[in-house]
This record gives structure tokens, sequence and C-alpha cells, in this order.
DNA sequence: TCCAATCGCGTACGTCGTACTCGAAATGAA
DNA sequence: TTCATTTCGAGTACGACGTACGCGATTGGA
């Protein structure tokens, strides 16, 4: 029994139904990943600990590990819930850039709703749904004549793109969480003195002028994510060839040079 | 004293010899962040605990607290202290994409010396030593007319992949020093069942193109990081307008468009 | 010399993940 | 219906962790 969890949490499904004798089981991991969800949005994954779960769904700590063997393969189950609430097509468009846009979209908004979910370092999630997503951004690239590498290099710029920039959108909640201070006093309190020490001190010009000049810290969150994904995406339709098969609408952004 | 480090630990800076009566101290910031780094290099973060720390100085954990308010303040020092061993000129060079391609490799050196580093997922550092890397990476892209917000969100396009591949790169790590088990067992036993599962249940076509066609992941990672570096310094080109004052070398536009 | 400030650090508290264990419950076979 | 078999629920316990608190030892200035 010691040995449980040696293997990828996906490679240990739930069992269904099952028959035969013995007590039937009272929770799921379907329930119980998402109360660990519900915790997390509220009060953060240091919150979400298994007696915490353990307490809302009425039961104790141990009971869970009935259905998950670790508490990071639970984590591994939430990660890719939150991925199961990126809804996109079956299939790409055609449309690359609607695509992608699309993709990058839905991707902020699932991270929004859970703050927790960015604040996690990890190995990539091979659950089913992280796949799908996985699947279809690639998807977008496909049909330019480009070898699967360059689409893998050409889709992660967006994926790592919407990362860090979710990432910097909510970056200050754990933080805030932690130490219970708001934005206002993270930026009065916290960095604020400190970055006018540094402006004070003439060094480092360009993140002087980026405080002066740079206007994308005080633009609604909205138009900043866009601005940052219209740049990444005009630099990907720079290097993308012109469809060979497909009809060149505005997808494709014409005339680019080839990248591969 | 129990309002410690209710502020950022750059502005919390060390006292230098103190003049007065007490005892002098027998540590120093820079001594424990270079003994935290090196067992977190060796052991990993998890190891690195406060009363590991201290005993490796030949101390106990509380010691520590003299120095540094918090373990998460010490964590900053760390990262900062890893920033300080990129080395990078005082000022650009002129060459853009030399410029960031050094920035970048440097980094991602840095990175692998120190896996721990990137398993963090935090607010950017704003120490001295990551504040003079960023002036850098951004002063490449000056002196072609960008708004300092287009500099900044093309700066970090590189700054992102370089996160991501080391990430990749060094992410089975830390997993491997949880679990027990290298990197063969963890393709073999970990995923590479699932994998195979994956591929022979016939979803997820571009997944499945990505492990039939995909050369990427059999290349050595040199190699493999220069392709995707390649990549978005070709991605930036295309969208840099020619450079105003500067006589135009191999500087701005490159004339390999590709790299593959 | 003596005072006041500072350091080193032992002790202790509340928290965590989870190994172990055993009674309770649910089934299929008799 | 009865009962052996199997699984579930959950209490207890262990060894970590970060760090608050407080006290004796050390030091420079008056």
């Amino acid at each position: 029994m010691s040995e449980m969890g040696r293997v990828s949490i996906w490679m240990r499904p739930e069992q269904a139904q099952r028959s035969g004798p013995g007590r039937r089981p009272g929770y799921s991991r379907a329930q119980i990943t998402a109360t660990a969800i519900r915790i997390a949005d509220a009060e953060g994954l240091d919150a979400t600990t298994m007696r915490r779960i353990g307490q809302e769904l009425g039961t104790g700590a141990m009971s869970l590990y009935r259905y998950v063997p670790r508490r990071d393969d639970l984590i591994d189950l939430m990660v890719d819930a939150v991925a199961g609430e990126i809804e996109v097509p079956d299939r790409p468009s055609g449309d690359w850039r609607a695509d992608l846009s699309l993709v990058a979209h839905q991707t902020r908004a699932a991270g929004l709703r859970h703050p927790w979910q960015v604040t996690l370092a990890r190995r990539p999630t091979l659950g089913p749904h992280s796949l799908r997503v996985y699947d279809f951004a690639l998807g977008a690239l496909d049909g330019f004549g480009l070898h699967i590498d360059a689409m893998t290099t050409l889709s992660s710029m967006v994926g790592n793109y919407v990362d860090s920039a979710v990432r910097d959108e909510i970056g200050w909640l754990e933080h805030a969480r932690h130490t219970g201070m708001d934005r206002g006093q993270w930026m009065a309190e916290y960095v604020g003195p400190y970055v006018g020490q540094v402006v004070a001190s003439g060094k480092y010009p360009m993140f002087i002028r980026n405080i002066r000049e740079g206007r994308l810290s005080h633009q609604p969150p909205d138009e900043r994510f866009q601005y940052g994904l219209d740049h990444v995406l005009n630099a990907i339709a720079a290097v993308l060839p012109a469809p060979p098969t497909r009809k060149a609408s505005d997808a494709g952004r014409p005339t680019a040079p080839d990248a591969c």
C-alpha cells in the first residue's frame, strides 16, 4: 500500500462503479477536486490542506487518501480540471490568429478565476483536458507546411506570454494573502518607497524610463493583455509563410518571410 | 519586533559595520545566502530549511533570523544572488540580437546551475542584480524608435522563452528529487506507459505527431535551446523597424530567416 | 567600571502531509 | 438468511516545518 502513487495519476484512474463485495465509496475524485478548487479560489493554495478539504466535505483528512495517492496528485487533478474550463472547438477554424487568440483569452480567464493556478511551477500536466487545449493550439498552426517542431515553438510563444501575463496580473494576490496587505498597501508600503529610491538613485535608466514613460501598467488589465498579445501574434504572423492550400483571408498575415 | 518584514527586503539593507554597544554579528546575509544556495543546488529548495542552513553554518535555526526577517525574504536574496552571476556588459553593444542572445544564454546557464530557481513562481525580484540584467535586456532594443511599452513586450518575449525552456529542461529534476526516480525511470515508469496509452488512443492528433515526428526532444539540450531562441529572435527581428540612426550591420535583420 | 544594546540560540507552539490501524458497512455465495 | 470477504471511514501518531519568545553572553561608550 505504500507503493501508491509511484506512477502518474493519469495511469491510476478512479475505479468506476465496482462490482463485488465491500462498502461503496461515499465520495469521488471529481467531488474532492471541486472542493479543493473552491477552497483554493477563496483562500489560496496554502489553505487547501488535506484536513481543510476533509472538513469541507464533512470528513477527516485521511479519508481523502482513498481517492488520491498524494496531495501533489490532487493538485494535478485540480490543474486539469481548470483546463477543462477552457472552451475550444473540436477542431481549428482555419483562422490561426483567431484560434490562438481564443485560446489565449480563455486561458487567461481561467487563470484569473483560479489565481492559485499560476503560482504553480510544475512539469506540464498531461491530463485529458490539458491535452485537448494543447492540441487545439498546435493545430491552429497546421497547414502552413511548418515542421512540427516549429509549430510547437511558435505556439508555445503564445502560451508563454499568457502564463507570464496572468502571473503578472495576479502575482501580487498570493503575496497579499501572506502579508494581509492589499494592492494599494503593497504599492505604497512594500515596494513603493523602494522603487522611489531606485528612481532617485539614477541607476537603471531603462527601468526608470519604464516607470516614467510606460503607460502599460496604468491601463486596464484587458487592454494591457491585448496589447501584449497583439505584439506576440504580430511577431508570429511576420514569420509565418503564406498558407499553401488555404485561401488567404486576413488570417495569415500575407507576405511573411519564411521561418523554417 | 514582530513588525519585522512588513516591508520589502530591499528596503531593509543589512546594517554595515555598526558602531555602538552590543555584540558584533558573527554571520552575514551574503554568507547565509551563499550557504542556502549551496544546499538548494545540491538537494533542492525543500531541503533548504532554516534548521538545515543553520546546521551547515554550525549554528541554530533561530540565529538566522537576526539577519533575515523571513524565509521568503531569504529566497528573494537567493534569487538576486543568482541574477548576480549573469554577466552582462554595462551597456548594450548596439547589436541587439547579440545582446539578447547573450542575456538568454547567460540566464539559461545560471538557471541550470541552480535548478531550484525555475521552480519558483514569484513576483519579479527587484534586487539590484535583477534590475541590472533587466536594464541591459531592455536597453538592447533601444534606438529603434519603439515605445518603451513595445520594448518591454518584445524583450519579455525572450525572457519568457528562456524561463519556459529552462523549466522544461530541468522540470523533471525536482520531481525526481521528490520521488527518488531518475529521468530514465521517470520516462519509463511514470509517464511512459501513459504516453503510449494516449498515442494508442488515437485522440490528440497534434500531440501524437509531436511524439512521432518531433525531433526537438531528441536533440542535445544546447541545440534545442538555440532552435527555440532563434525562432523567437527571428520573430522579433521581423517586427523590428530599421534602426534610424545606427548603421545597419548584420544586427537588425540577420538575413537568415530560416533556422530549421 | 558599569550600562545598555545587540547577538547566539534553546525551547516551544501550531501547522503540515501522511503511515498505520481497525471497526463499520456492503456485497456475493451458501 | 447467514456469513466470509472486501472495501471504506476515520482516529491516532510521527516527524518534519516556520518562527515567536525569552534569556544569558558579549560588546562599546560613558
